[in-house]
DNA sequence: GTCTATATACAGATAGAC
DNA sequence: GTCTATCTGTATATAGAC
């Protein structure tokens, strides 16, 4: 592997793990066995290599969708519902990352975050447009407002997924909260 | 006000908005208008100010739910949850902070956030009492089993605070996905 | 208790040899 | 492309006068 590439794997676990003000570049320099002075040929700044970092991190971040044929809407709900927590469960350090990044109101490189939140919405769209179409086929109950309950089920799904982050105290383990979600939000707007 | 005070003021507000690495304690002496001398006489070290300043921001977390009398169940279990959401809109930038800490694996004062966590568990204990006593009483179904939906009923308030942290896009403001919670996690159980 | 002055360490970044 | 050596700033922390 050639050392910029190196450098660009150490430095996304290090700024991962320890976050960017405590990952000093000689911190990733020793663990990436280059030199500083190497570090700063290749990406200019400290600036400029996380950068760098969040994009290799970003880059996979993608929603395919081609498995909902066949499924009555009910059963897309559900299986979007688990394709999101599969996506968490598989990305829970750069995840995890990207939630503390959000969550400061300095250092957000708005093109990143930008990717991030169209992602975001887009999911929110597909479960929208999902309720939307199983009201009319008849499958789904008229009580909710499609967008307005899209918009819960994926807060839930984040509680839930937050809530893992912090290690909960766990009476009930975050696969146990999915499927309490999906029945409570998804099961009870069924059409007997 | 005395010099302590008023650096444990300061800082607390700087590391709330910078973090921890970022806030030097030059900066908190300036913003203090005391001499950094003074921060090391009163705090010894960074991190004992840091332990300080945890200690007192998390001192006036409480909850008081003396004002539950004379409602059923399911109003009870509304008002529980609209207390939640008010006592994080109070504490927006201290709530943030910790979750903030919570989402990084080093630097967790043990002691301070077993304090959070038994504040957490309580409230929790506290939904899944009123679910319980409410399917007693026949106010609610008895569909659900009381521990597992307050924890549903949690995860979701804290996913739509989480969504309200991040600057969500919002097609839907917090208020209003808070609404459709009680509606659809509270209402919706209610026994006719 | 509060200050100025200083010690010490390490950060990000550059110069220049190879 | 990669290194060693070095510059410059700023961080935490201490010494000692008042």
């Amino acid at each position: 592997m050639d050392a910029r590439t190196k450098i660009l794997e150490t430095a996304t676990r290090l700024f991962a793990t320890h976050g960017y003000d405590s990952t000093s570049l000689s911190h990733v320099a020793k663990a990436a066995s280059v030199s500083k002075a190497l570090i700063f040929w290749h990406f200019e700044t400290k600036e400029n290599l996380f950068q760098a970092v969040l994009s290799r991190t970003i880059e996979p971040y993608t929603i395919d969708i081609d498995d909902l044929d066949g499924l009555n809407e009910p059963e897309q709900l559900r299986r979007l519902i688990d394709l999101y927590y599969e996506f968490v469960t598989e990305n829970v350090f750069s995840v995890r990352f990207f939630l503390r990044l959000f969550l400061r109101e300095e250092k957000r490189p708005d093109n990143l975050f930008g990717r991030i939140l169209d992602l975001y919405r887009l999911y929110q769209q597909l479960l929208a447009d999902v309720i939307a179409r199983g009201q009319g086929r008849g499958t789904l109950s008229r009580e909710v407002e499609p967008s307005l309950h899209a918009a819960l089920i994926l807060s839930t799904l984040n509680g839930v997924l937050v809530q893992g982050f912090m290690g909960e105290p766990e009476p009930h383990p975050p696969q146990r909260l999915v499927e309490q979600l999906k029945t409570t939000l998804v099961d009870r707007l069924r059409v007997q």
